[in-house]
DNA sequence: ACCACTCCTCAC
DNA sequence: TGAGGAGTGGTC
């Protein structure tokens, strides 16, 4: 009897593939083991066996296996149903959320190699002058990959000519394989075991008379090994005796220390846990054990509290809990770079049980917490980061918190598994009866519009911590104070006078400005003209520190203009203002204070962020102007002053939540204000002060706006009351892009009729000279939304295979942000 | 995704 | 005439 595997690999192909294997290997493998197979001609490809089975396919003949990477699975079961549903539910690829959920180390790279074959004769073979060069180059060095095949040839496609000669049989193509993970190793000393009886290491001393230098270290070995009964480093060692390690060299020669290895992390957790018990206030204590009693019922729960109402308690003692109980705990972030403090503070309670996750360590690193987490050592236990920190191996799962559970950031974009984290950390802590708990300032509407329908539990925290004031929230309508020429550039007076009032008494100031989209152009006042993208359907924007025209979408730059490029006229200026102009125009104002710019272009660096919270923490700056990065979590004691410089161009966003994002943004913004007993200010500049958002803000009323917008999304059908998902058909060619469009839309209104929208082109239409157009598909909540996502599956599968929109690809986005 | 294969263009 | 681009189809 044969038997077969099916395998997952990294590509975003709708199938398993099955590959044949013997008996033997069929005792060893089991489900999540890494095999290394062949794909295609030439390539190796590492796939995840998700079934193991004795069914012969039917229409083809399955190839072998080339290689079993695992001892044991790397993938657990829960991972594997995991990563199924999230492939059924955001229809994509297993092989899109396989390479997402796997670090890059534990995927093999395979590289083609050639060499000469054995025995050649080349004497009576004719070779043109590329195979020539090819073959006299391998005479002088045994191996070349294909990239030193094509710089030596010094063209791009250079298989064809490889190919000749292995035809000639002088040269074999063989696949390299690469295992990308080092683990990293320390080298330790220890004295040879046969001279450790006492009468021995006397021996030894006498006979080292003669050599004092080895005498010493070998006595410094001693006392560093009596004072630490710990292996010894070869680095210690040579550090403490103040030798060279030529002297060690010498030691190890003689064989009376021996050398070995050990493998360490290459992230360690450095100081110490802090002595310092948690203690929650009695308002903290209350919803901590309303929450215990939610989860007893193995309900999702809802954590709304207000901002500095001290959530990352609650949170402490909840994780305290299942720590205890010999389980793990994931704490769910929006974006990590921006929570240091929040780290810091995990790690000074928990030590070294803390590891974080994310994207920007290197793969070996990742590897290193992939493996404790999912050998559930209790370096590991608890695991803090982003996203996709939800493809971690756990073994015994018992918490997770979502914090910020309204952010955007927790859907992933692109590319494809296009999943939302909060909603599938909600399956993910389903799969292992795990307790979970989302927290906000200010709740997602689908997610309190959940907790109203007995679907989450609902837990709320009204009082700030310490009982401080929510801060005092100000109004001012720059539409008038245009009018009334009581601006000085953007700012309004009432905005100088509060800064200036903050400066005089020694605070802090935190100036927000939104970003993209609002970021200078160039203008011309003669003719309109502003100065496009060729590649993309934008204006470019200006960049004063670089003194450039960019586009945001494709990094297309030229230098600064000082003409029209349509007209040549020299009367040009910028429209639109961003963070760079705020700044500029707060210098001219107060030019003996200290400001400091947070975005984009000052956070380019590793550390730059760090470095301006830090200048800020020590008050070093007296006033920072920032977009978004502003509203997370930080925690500044001396800001008694927020201003908002204009809040229309979030709330004119043309999206169906816009006014909600607006509402949580400016009001985790005035969060900012006043943290200490000091009551906070916060001043919003608008040209519609009497937008209900606005109004909604300034006195902090969630309820309000939650049920207003919620009327909103039931008159116009969007979530939470339908279900979205959008396709967009990207495509080089403009009128295939109409076509191909248009034919979805059609095929999916015979089904879903009045419920598919558009298609429609984005507000930018083209990026990277591909053009895109939208469809939209409302599901109302009672249609079936298995029945649904199959007939969509269906409309595309004979979307496919129209020949003539081969070209135009299809990306699906379910719940898109 | 990556590769091979086809068709077509463009410069020598 | 053949190298190299775009377009297309298949991978167990």
């Amino acid at each position: 009897m044969s038997h077969f595997v099916d395998l997952i690999l990294p590509l975003p192909l709708e199938k398993r593939f099955t590959y044949s294997i013997t008996y033997e290997e069929a005792q060893f493998i089991k489900k999540g083991m890494r095999l290394a197979v062949q794909f295609g001609k030439n390539r190796i490809y590492t796939g995840i066996v998700a079934d193991i089975h004795q069914n012969p396919p039917e229409v083809y003949e399955a190839k072998p296996i080339h290689q079993i990477l695992d001892e044991k699975p790397l993938i657990t079961r829960e991972q594997l149903k995991f990563w199924e549903w999230i492939s059924q539910y955001y229809l994509c690829a297993e092989g899109d959320v396989m390479r997402a959920a796997l670090p890059g180390a534990f995927l093999l790279e395979s590289e083609s190699v050639v060499k000469l074959s054995k025995d050649v004769d080349i004497e009576d073979v004719i070779l043109n002058d590329e195979e020539y060069l090819v073959i006299e180059a391998l005479q002088r060095q045994s191996s070349m990959k294909i990239q030193e095949i094509e710089s030596l040839l010094d063209r791009k496609k250079v298989l064809p000519v490889i190919n000749k000669l292995v035809e000639k049989q002088l040269v074999d193509l063989n696949q390299e394989i690469y295992e990308q993970f080092k683990p990293k190793e320390e080298r330790y000393v220890k004295l040879n075991p046969a001279y450790e009886a006492e009468s021995e290491m006397h021996r030894i001393l006498d006979e080292l008379s003669r050599a004092p230098k080895q005498r010493e270290v070998l006595l410094t070995y001693f006392s560093l090994t009596a004072r630490s009964k710990k292996p010894l480093k070869v680095k210690t060692l040579v550090k403490e005796a103040g030798a060279s390690s030529a002297i060690v060299k010498g030691l190890l020669n003689k064989k009376i220390l021996v050398e070995f290895y050990e493998e360490i992390d290459r992230v360690q957790f450095q100081g110490d846990i802090g002595n310092h018990e948690i203690k929650l206030n009695e308002f903290q204590q209350k919803t901590f054990e309303e929450v215990k009693t939610n989860f007893e019922e193995d309900k999702v729960c809802l954590l709304h509290g207000v901002t500095s109402s001290g959530k990352t308690e609650i949170y402490i003692r909840l994780i305290e809990e299942v720590v205890n109980q010999g389980k793990q705990a994931l704490y769910l972030l929006p974006e990590i770079a921006l929570t240091t403090q929040l780290i810091r503070r995990l790690q000074d309670y928990f030590g070294e049980k803390v590891v974080v996750y994310h994207s920007k360590y290197s793969v070996n690193e990742r590897v290193e917490v992939f493996k404790h987490v999912r050998e559930n050592d209790q370096k590991g236990k608890i695991v803090i980061g982003a996203r996709s920190c939800i493809f971690l191996p756990f073994k015994n799962l018992g918490l997770i918190v979502v914090d910020e559970e309204h952010e955007s950031t927790f859907k992933q974009f692109d590319p494809a598994p296009r999943y939302h984290a909060r909603d599938a950390a909600v399956v993910l802590a389903n799969l292992f009866q795990a307790q979970i708990i989302l927290g906000s300032a200010t709740p997602s509407i689908e997610s309190y519009f959940n907790a109203n329908h007995s679907k989450y539990a609902l837990v709320e925290l009204k009082r700030r911590f310490g009982n401080v004031h929510m801060p005092e929230v100000e109004v001012v309508d720059i539409k008038t104070a245009h009018r009334k020429k009581k601006m000085k550039g953007h700012f309004s007076e009432r905005l100088i006078e509060e800064i200036r009032a903050s400066l005089m008494e020694q605070e802090q100031v935190i100036l927000f400005q939104n970003r993209r989209g609002f970021s200078p152009i160039l203008e011309c006042n003669t003719c309109g003209h502003s100065p496009q993208c060729p590649n993309c359907d934008v204006s470019l924007t200006y960049h004063s520190h670089n003194n450039q025209l960019r586009c945001h979408y494709c990094g297309y730059h030229i230098a600064m203009q000082h003409q029209c490029m349509a007209c040549s006229s020299s009367e040009i200026s910028t429209k639109g203002f961003g963070t760079e102009q705020v700044e500029a125009e707060l210098k001219a104002l107060f030019p003996k204070h200290k400001i400091a710019r947070m975005d984009q272009d000052t956070t380019r660096g590793k550390h730059a962020y760090e470095k301006i919270i830090e200048a800020f923490e020590n008050h070093e700056t007296d006033i920072l102007v920032g977009t978004q990065m502003l509203t997370k979590g930080l925690d500044f004691r001396k800001v008694s002053l927020v201003g908002i410089m204009n809040a229309d161009n979030l709330l004119n966003f043309p999206d169906f939540r816009a006014h909600e994002r607006s509402f949580q943004l400016m009001l985790q913004v005035a969060g900012r204000a006043g943290r200490t007993q000091k009551r906070g200010k916060v001043l919003i500049q608008s040209y519609n002060p009497n937008h209900q958002i606005i109004q909604q803000v300034s006195t902090g009323d969630y309820e309000a706006m939650y049920k207003e917008q919620l009327e909103e999304r039931y008159q116009y059908q969007y979530p939470p009351y339908y279900r979205l998902i959008r396709l967009t058909v990207k495509c080089r060619d403009f009128s295939k892009t109409n076509e191909a469009a248009q034919w979805l839309a059609m095929a999916l209104e015979n089904v879903f009729d009045r419920n598919v929208l558009g298609p429609e082109f984005p507000p930018v239409a083209r990026i990277r000279n591909e053009y895109y157009k939208n469809i939209l598909i409302k599901i109302p909540v009672k249609q079936s939304l298995g029945k649904t996502k199959q007939v969509i599956h269906r409309v595309l599968n004979s979307y496919k295979a129209i020949g003539a929109f081969r070209s135009a690809r299809v990306i699906v986005n379910v719940d898109p942000q």
